[in-house]
DNA sequence: GTCTATATTTGGATAGAC
DNA sequence: GTCTATCCAAATATAGAC
């Protein structure tokens, strides 16, 4: 994960990450045949987003959205995944990428799950209607990706969680900050 | 461009672009030293969002918005020049990338030429005041890049422009929709 | 200004011993 | 399950002729 996230897919090393893992290469190549491979196999492993392991009970309407943006505060922390995603997702858009797969479906995913949420949140009153759920939803998971890139180069400059709170407030319609117990 | 927007800067070869540029490969090294060299006058060469060439007569306030939105339109039928910003921009955040620099000088330009138009723009009474521009201008810039990404794993699915441009009208608060002539 | 030739390094992957 | 040894291909870059 490290290794990827810190030189992407490509500019990676067998030779770098087996020392890292304390294994010679044919070591590596033994558990993974090859380096796609294992590119796969780092991105099965879990979702920067939290949001695949929520499964069926996730929170409802705006309440996922209140999740969305608590995800995007954390990863402030977490700064190698946040570059993992940040940096594969935009190179899996190159030719024969061996992760185009992965992020084609895992984009389909978060728009099918925001677009949900948008229409449950309608559907409560939460949020006014008259928008387009579909669109709203790749503009939301757009913001935030887009946040994060500007964020990695500039972390100082760049509050990343205010500005997603800020953008995806705006773009629902809702007030999304959260509120302080009184 | 081409060979650095279809694989990216660590995947595309000096040995593919001589090919394409009908030189050899000390041919190429004899104008660009290095391959870094290369890539940062490829970046050089022109800017895909068309602004900063706009220099000091830019359009004011929410004019500017509207030929943002234009941009993103336009870049629909530009599927090269996106791909080599969007793989670009995040490749660059890994560790020494030559483009880095680029890239980190570009969105502060971008966000403080945004932060000045939504100034005048409030200014001017065109849009809502209250709001921060600065941070609006970085989830501005945030999802055009973001829609970009997923267009291009998804132009069938994903229609860039138009959600470009209900998502920068609800980040800035007014509608940014092209009024038809009667 | 462009070439040939080559140096040098590094890459991913395989075969087969232990 | 992990290693050594090795293969082979491809990479960037340089030297120097023409």
């Amino acid at each position: 994960m490290e290794a990827f996230a810190t030189r992407g897919y490509n500019n990676a090393s067998l030779a770098e990450i087996s020392e890292r893992v304390g294994l010679t290469q044919a070591g590596v190549l033994h558990y993974f045949p090859s380096k796609a491979d294992l590119l796969t196999g780092v991105l099965d492993l879990r979702d920067a987003s939290d949001l695949e392991e929520l499964g069926e009970d996730r929170p409802r309407g705006t309440a996922f959205l209140r999740h969305l943006v608590d995800t995007v505060r954390r990863n402030t922390a977490r700064e190698g995944i946040v570059r993992l995603y940040a940096v594969l997702s935009a190179e899996s858009v190159t030719e024969g990428h061996p992760a185009q797969a992965f992020f084609r479906s895992r984009y389909e995913g978060l728009r099918a799950m925001l677009t949900e949420a948008l229409d449950e949140a309608r559907d409560l009153g939460e949020v006014p209607g008259g928008l387009d759920s579909a669109t709203v939803a790749a503009s939301v998971i757009a913001v935030m990706d887009g946040l994060q890139v500007q964020w990695l180069l500039a972390p100082d400059t760049v509050d990343m969680a205010a500005a997603a709170e800020q953008a995806i407030s705006r773009l629902v319609g809702v007030d999304l900050a959260p509120r302080d117990a009184v």
